[in-house]
RNA sequence: GGCCCCUUCGUCUAGCGGUUAGGACGCGGCCCUUUCACGGCUGAAACACGGGUUCGAUUCCCGUAGGGGUCACCA
């Protein structure tokens, strides 16, 4: 618990826009919500933004709530559909017009048109004029249709004292008067997160920095209500690698993509994204207990910072080595088959599971497990890789001759049995056992790469290793294939 | 363009007036070794620039440059 003895309960929240998919910005700005409310002890809450309809999407709804639930970011009470809560909105909009907070703008879309471009021409800041601002509504034409606007201040400045970003202070000549309520009744964002982060008891609204230049104009919507504000932290936006901003064109893929295809582990995510504009010391591996412990949004950078695909593939092969082996081996079945255009064989879960000790710590992602154990399922004739090829000579076929003899007469098939006898064939040969194992290696897998030796005969068992061994023997290894 | 924000190794960051500027990823080398990894050791690599303030600035202030964000009846 911190220090600030804040008797008010913390309650945070995520406000996706279901426009498209989860995707990795809106996942760490959900994580820093739910961390800070989980390190104060406080609520996490979704809510769906979706008042705009004609963009919303229910499966994108769905796929936020999958990603979310993926990386463990679930809100702690029922997600909140913000288009449902329209009447509400509205009830506040013409509150603020009763109490002449606001007023009816009856300018049409037309004309707002030209004066941006008249302005644009001039080269002036563009922003609403404030035409209606003081007219008497009656001057507006019997039945046209109007706006609710925000009467914003003019004079003087607004600050906010951000979490994040520190003191801000912005002139009010710099906002305009925004709408609050559209023609056709319903509310705009502006006035939609106030009014829902109002009555949700929002205390601490933690989001991506391109919404710092919104916090003033909502602030004035809380102060015409006369609502208590919340604390505003922005937090300064992921970058690809480039150093451009990450948008949905521009590699900010889903998180599904970040599972499904390239075969990350949810708490491999997790950590990166903590790590990206967060810090404690020299720690690197921090566990959502730890982070949980450990984070604050005070401690959050103001810099914006690039996504580093290398590091997060670093992160997940850690991952991936702390990981339980049947949980692994259920993740990489699937990619297995696919990868391979096969169903896997009954007892396929045993066997990726007994190999997972020595395949995993060679991958840094789901997909390279599955690519190292592709070896376990082949079938004969099995397809050698160039490399592999090259190694099957004759007089190496003679050497797996000898060795298939001597692994025959293991009097059992354990790792150390097995160990023993080929260190016992490279031995009578006078050779070393690097001489005799990649050979070995190439006639039983095909490639030059895979796990220990002893390992990969041991996986596949006697009859296995035995029939692929004397396959490679009988029949040399075509360049072709 | 107006306004706002940002600037430590290539990248993520530690630092919060005095440090040999630390760690991690990546990269190089060495060790381990049946291949590849893992692991261990090790090397190269940064305070954008210019002014101040100060006994002393990576750290505080002001500029410049560069980067980013935002300017809808989208969210």
């Amino acid at each position: 618990m911190s220090a600030t003895g804040s008797k008010q309960k913390v309650v945070t929240r995520f406000a996706p826009s279901p426009t498209g998919y989860l995707h990795i910005g809106g996942a760490r700005t959900a994580l820093f919500n739910w961390l800070y409310a989980r390190h104060h002890g406080g609520t996490f809450l979704l809510r769906i933004e979706d008042t705009d309809r004609a963009r919303s999407t229910d499966e994108a709804v769905a796929a936020i709530f999958d990603g979310l639930e993926w990386l463990g970011l679930l809100g702690d009470e029922p997600a909140v559909f913000q288009f449902a809560r329209t009447p509400r909105h509205a009830d506040v909009a013409h509150q603020m017009l009763a109490q002449g907070h606001a007023y009816k703008c009856f300018a049409t879309p037309e004309e707002l048109a030209e004066l941006r471009e008249q302005q644009r021409a001039a080269k002036l800041p563009m922003r609403y004029d404030g035409r209606w601002r003081d007219r008497d509504p009656q001057e507006a034409p019997e039945g046209a249709p109007y706006v609710i606007r925000l009467k914003a201040p003019r004079e003087g400045e607004t600050a906010i004292e951000d979490a994040v970003q520190g003191r801000v202070v912005v002139q009010n000549a710099e906002l305009d008067d925004m709408i609050l309520l559209r023609s056709d009744g319903t509310p705009t964002y502006m006035l939609a997160v106030v009014v829902d982060d109002h009555d949700m008891g929002v205390t601490h609204v933690i989001r991506g920095d391109d919404h710092l230049n919104n916090a003033f104009r909502q602030l004035c919507i809380y102060r015409a209500m006369g609502w208590e504000e919340p604390v505003y932290g922005h937090i300064p936006l992921i970058h690809g690698a480039d150093g451009a901003k990450l948008s949905k064109r521009h590699g900010a893929l889903g998180v599904d993509a970040y599972r499904d295809e390239m075969g990350f582990l949810p708490e491999a995510v997790v950590n990166y994204l903590l790590r990206l504009g967060w810090g404690h010391g020299d720690e690197e591996i921090i566990s959502r207990e730890r982070a949980i412990e450990l984070f604050d949004i005070g401690g959050v950078g103001r810099s914006p910072s690039r996504f580093d695909f290398k590091k997060l593939e670093n992160l997940n092969g850690h991952y991936l080595r702390e990981a339980d082996d049947a949980r692994l081996a259920a993740l990489v079945a699937p990619r297995v088959a696919t990868r391979m255009g096969i169903a896997l064989p009954d007892g396929a879960a045993a066997l990726l599971t007994a190999a997972m000790p020595s395949l995993k710590p060679r991958a840094k992602t789901l997909n390279e497990i599955a690519e190292g154990a592709e070896f376990l399922f082949k079938n004969y004739p099995l397809d050698f890789d160039e490399k592999a090829s090259a190694l099957l000579d004759d007089s190496a076929r003679a050497l797996l001759a000898r060795t298939a003899d001597a692994l025959a007469a293991a009097p059992v098939w354990t790792v150390e049995a097995i160990e023993e006898k080929i260190r016992h064939v490279a031995e009578d040969a006078g050779l070393g056992l690097g001489k005799i194992a990649q050979p070995l290696r190439a006639a039983l897998t095909g490639r030059t790469v895979s796990p220990g030796i002893f390992d990969v005969l041991f996986l596949l068992g006697r009859e296995e290793s035995l029939s692929r061994l004397n396959g490679v023997v009988n029949a040399p290894v075509g360049s072709g294939n």
